[in-house]
DNA sequence: GTACTTAGTATACTTTTTTGTACTAATGCT
DNA sequence: AGCATTAGTACAAAAAAGTATACTAAGTAC
């Protein structure tokens, strides 16, 4: 008798959910920029993040929307003004964010410390 | 003039600077099923993961390795041995890991109770 | 002496993610 | 009339990440 394997670590306690909302090169790079600056218009975006591909972006971008990160506020005017800004689920994810970042920090000094 | 254009957040303030380590689809997995009983084989860790390959398992423990998060000792028996730890700056990751988790949890649970 | 074991490596392949280029619509400015 | 502006879309291509399959070495168990 075989017994059905399942992946304990993949169903039960998956840390990689998080990873498919900030996850990916520009997503947390995203929800920042927005945070520094809220709301802000898709253009100013792509000029802060300045490497990214713009499909990229409008990708990224409507996927933090589905996923209730920010939401999109369209202008009828022309030339169009679209505005993004945080959610409130959204703004939890900016203390996470600095956590991540102060172990970034720590571990670049802790790298060039081992001389 | 046009001033060099430098990406704000990509050179500054570098989420994904963690991400290169503990990102992508196993590399937090891995890291939580040896802590779970460290030190762990090789084998043990391709059966936790079940669904990994073995290729792709061998690849990042070397990068988890490299980046100086676990830490490999080979034993000279036949059959080999070989057993992974998680180093001490391995293990700072794991209340990080943890937080993570949390708010997946809280996410998941905010976008059922929306009926 | 044949089969089984473990922790891999080599190679080719598929899938996913990101990029690059060209295009659009509606209006204002000259 | 012609050009600039914004927030995109469409499509193709490239790069990165992960997978599948087959193979290896050295000993132990039968």
């Amino acid at each position: 008798m075989r017994e059905k394997k399942i992946n304990k670590y993949e169903s039960c306690c998956d840390v990689n959910g998080i990873f498919k909302i900030i996850g990916g090169k520009w997503k947390a790079l995203i929800i920042k920029a927005i945070s520094e600056d809220c709301p802000k218009r898709f253009g100013e975006l792509r000029r802060d993040l300045d490497t990214i591909a713009q499909t990229t972006l409008t990708v990224q971008l409507r996927e933090l929307e589905r996923d209730g990160i920010i939401s999109r506020k369209i202008y009828a005017e022309t030339p169009p003004r679209v505005e993004y800004k945080l959610s409130e689920l959204g703004q939890t994810l900016l203390p996470i964010l600095e956590l991540l970042d102060d172990w970034w920090a720590l571990y670049k000094t802790s790298k060039t410390d081992a001389i």
